[in-house]
DNA sequence: GTAGACGATCTGCGCATGCTTACTGTTGTG
DNA sequence: CACAACAGTAAGCATGCGCAGATCGTCTAC
């Protein structure tokens, strides 16, 4: 019988390890670990609705809301009504947003690197792609 | 540039998944998942004070009491004053406790199995490995 | 056109969290 | 012996969360 921690713990351990590393890159940019999110899921393309986008970031819509106006009062992005249904909302990335959002993620990968320095180049490479694709089923759910 | 999600954001995608998939495993055993976590920390030995393990459980230690009395008062693990300091209280896992968390973590071995369904073996083991290391220093910190 | 569905927004409930304070019993140090 | 430090316990506070309900404007199907 293998002896290691479940998997669970190890990602539990690993995302409140990630959320401290990563707080003084998001605070450096004024962004909540939220802000952060919204504005990452928003960089493949504007969301259609905010429910739609509260459903990709796992928000609660009406949580989501004054996340929103703080970012669109900051000209990060832009909630445009759609014309072809005036009840929907079109969020989208504004030319700053895009800036910030980027200039985060440069920090954040710096982050990750910190975190990865210790793994041999070859499984550093496996891990992640594994990790990737099972945050991508997991997403999915 | 790489295309990927973050670390970050995929450990908290893959946390929520794992919680998810282990609750009935849990239910099953009438087990919180705190209280899973609690066991778990006690298989590699008692802990020689709460504080302590309230530390390797990363909880509040006020807010482990009603757990280790409920687990207690279930049989599942005991506490005693230390005969050498009588302010602390030895805490260890009884018989029963040792099995129920054995159960347990059977459960949590098949859905982690699932997890890691279509991952080949090859990767499947690198990535183990490296998750592992990288939660023990998570960890350590 | 009328009814039902839907998006955005607001408000509030219940729950879990980490922290803080306070109290008691115990230890050991000066 | 007195006093500071520490473990365990209880109680309270502020925060953040998901979720439910209500309202309003807007579609869409009949």
């Amino acid at each position: 019988m293998e002896r290691r921690h479940d998997l669970g713990a190890a990602f539990a351990w690993l995302t409140r390890a990630m959320v401290a590393a990563e707080e003084p890159v998001l605070r450096a940019h004024e962004l909540e670990m939220w802000d952060y999110a919204v504005l990452s899921a928003l960089e493949d393309g504007p969301a259609s609705t905010q429910a739609e986008l509260a459903d990709t970031v796992r928000r609660d819509k009406t949580r989501l809301i004054p996340i929103l106006e703080r970012l669109e009062a900051r000209g990060l992005l832009r909630r445009t009504p759609d014309p072809a249904d005036r009840r929907n909302r079109v969020v989208a990335l504004t030319g700053a947003g895009r800036e910030v959002v980027a200039s985060c993620r440069a920090g954040i990968r710096e982050v990750e690197a910190d975190l990865l320095a210790d793994v041999e180049p070859g499984e550093r490479a496996i891990f992640v792609a594994v990790l990737d694709r099972l945050a991508d089923a997991a997403r999915a759910r």
